[in-house]
DNA sequence: GCTATTGTTAACCATATAGTTAAGTATACC
DNA sequence: GGTATACTTAACTATATGGTTAACAATAGC
């Protein structure tokens, strides 16, 4: 496992490529939610939803389990908290530098 | 520009997705260099690295100056910004929850 | 059993990534 | 001028994304 998790960040940030996938984690960042109540904003075929879920899930963003017919799904923490951790340490050098725009920056969130 | 920082956060995180990208921008964090020197670490050729410049440029993560023949090479933090604040945005809400999983990853970064 | 609902798989097409080698542009050096 | 250096463009191949329609599996409700 030497530098596997490289590869899951690839996924992660990957999966975080589209909106459709960037909807379906905030929609699901406010609780747990059905595959059609995901899918209801998109205008897109049920398939490519498919697609998409099986994506966020191949990233570790997502989980889901089967209620019936229904899926439930809810979104993995983890990964998205490794994906944030790269960006943040690479913007620890950043403040170090610690210019004007990255005051501008800090004043106007 | 309705939805134009969607577009712009899709080729950000996908610029992201990939390690030699973020090899690039890790040693970027700590200073300028030339496409060579960001080159060196890898071992792929010259034209590959070409076009992972030009995926990191497209998605405003990197500018770049012409020296002469060398190409100065720097980070634009504004995007990378951006990418953060988006998982930071989502994050707020499962800050909210503050479940055990939650507490344990705080506990160990 | 029949039918509607939820969601997936299969098969296909278009485009974007990711890499290669070979050739080209532009600057530096002597 | 001639040659080496830094980097890009062109042309090609392979695989992954992103979408479609059509068909299938499994559960719910009557």
């Amino acid at each position: 496992m030497v530098n596997n998790s490289g590869r899951q960040l690839d996924l992660a940030f990957g999966a975080l490529a589209h909106p459709i996938r960037r909807g379906i984690l905030a929609r699901l960042s406010m609780g747990e939610a059905s595959v059609a109540e995901l899918a209801k904003p998109f205008k897109v075929s049920a398939p490519a939803i498919t697609k998409h879920m099986k994506i966020l899930e191949a990233a570790g963003l997502l989980s889901r389990t089967k209620q019936g017919r229904v899926h439930r799904c809810r979104l993995e923490q983890r990964r998205m908290r490794q994906a944030q951790a790269w960006i943040e340490k690479h913007r620890a050098f950043w403040n170090a530098k610690l210019d004007a725009l990255e005051l501008y920056l800090k004043e106007t969130p």
